[in-house]
DNA sequence: GGCATCCTGGAACTACGGTCCCAGCGCGGA
DNA sequence: TCCGCGCTGGGACCGTAGTTCCAGGATGCC
């Protein structure tokens, strides 16, 4: 039982009618999660859908030692929904990246609801939809593109969310983690950048793009990759 | 308007209520496609789901030469979710590999037979879960195994299914989009497979497992992969 | 203070996989 | 018949990226 408010803050749940909300409020519990701790394991038995309602978690694969980011999910996120709706266990393990907030749904709730106004089928559907197509985007980046055009389009998004300098925003083993690959090879591939002047490195973890426009061919050139120095 | 009998040829509609497949079949159209005819390419507007009824299908994408097989659809099947619940175009080029049948349903079709039975929402999230699960499994084997190792798997596969030799069911290039890697891989990594005793080469394209164990101990084994001949 | 831990930065080595190229074979069409 | 085409098989080469190290700096804990 949560209020309704709550339902509220999440963006894709607008379309619902007010049934369906109160269904929802009246069904779904919220649980807090402090930050680095695991929301559950790959293999773990499914415990209802969550939907992100403060902080943000990382989805995380790793088979042996390394480990890759399959998806991140911020406020309005969900998590879940394959061993719900699917059967089985979960497929990955989600860790909170930040002190996060949770809206937990169960699969009766769900089915109440849905019972209530149908819409909210059509909106789980458009979600799950839309994991698929990211699923698909993130695997042919990389099985077909190198490591540096994928770290090339990390910096630019960085570059774009702030101004002059900019932080990778994270650990480099993180980033690694994000471009499915290895911290070394992230650093690598940074000097490269820096090498021929695409980017420079302002101090210790900080840096700025030098030439965007250069860095965009980059990242959107099917062509193979001159590191020239 | 197809005969109700063809939406019980499709398992995953078993459970749905009389009425739920009286809508579906009373708005449901048929289908027909030569093989190797494209159904559809990516970025092509939606056009209904697609559930295969007769042959088989495979959903590739390929930036630039280089095309991977996201995933394989037989009898059963479905295909065209993404965007039709998701919005957007299809984010993947679909192609018959036999002469294929096919039911479709346009999305005015699917939320009638919802409102008639609401399971139907349910058994098309657990669908579409199951992509979502596959698509993560491919990802985590692209990015982590070597080929060899999913050469193996697919060896095995092979051989399970026929008894004695086997062929490899399609041709090199294929396999090698399967795999994620391009022929000349998958030729050298035969090659290396036959030069350990792994597996024989009977006659041009056909094989026989020698080694079972081996091969299963290359699969399961996160171990670094000996090749030494 | 000293110690462990985690971070960034880098060097050297290796091997896996991709590219390019060639040869031979079988088959269907002109 | 010959030509083109697709398929299998293979050789040589090389670049990317993973592995294994090492060093220095910051931070926090005992």
């Amino acid at each position: 039982m949560v209020p309704e408010r709550v339902i509220s803050r999440v963006p894709w749940l607008e379309g619902l009618s007010a049934a369906g909300r109160r269904e929802l409020a009246a069904r779904g519990v919220t649980r807090q999660f402090a930050a680095e701790q695991v929301l559950w394991r790959r293999g773990d038995q499914p415990r209802g859908l969550f939907v992100v309602l403060e902080g943000a978690v990382r989805v995380v694969r790793g088979s042996g030692g390394r480990q890759y980011v399959l998806h991140r999910e911020g406020p309005g996120g969900t998590l879940g929904e394959v061993p719900l709706f699917g059967g089985g266990t979960y497929p990955a393990t989600v860790i909170a990246e930040e002190p996060t907030e949770c809206l937990v749904l169960s699969l009766p709730a769900i089915e109440a609801a849905v019972a209530r106004d149908p819409r909210l089928a059509s909106l789980l559907l458009g979600r799950l939809s839309g994991r698929v197509r990211e699923l698909a985007s993130r695997l042919d980046r990389v099985t077909t593109q190198p490591v540096a055009r994928r770290l090339a389009a990390y910096l630019l998004r960085r570059h774009e969310e702030s101004t002059g300098s900019f932080t990778l925003g994270q650990s480099q083993t993180r980033v690694a983690e994000d471009l499915g690959t290895v911290r070394e090879v992230v650093v690598r591939e940074l000097r490269a950048l820096a090498g021929v002047k695409m980017i420079s490195r302002i101090s210790p973890g900080r840096y700025r793009v030098t030439d965007e426009a250069a860095l965009r061919a980059m990242v959107s050139s099917r062509a193979p990759i001159s590191r020239t120095p």
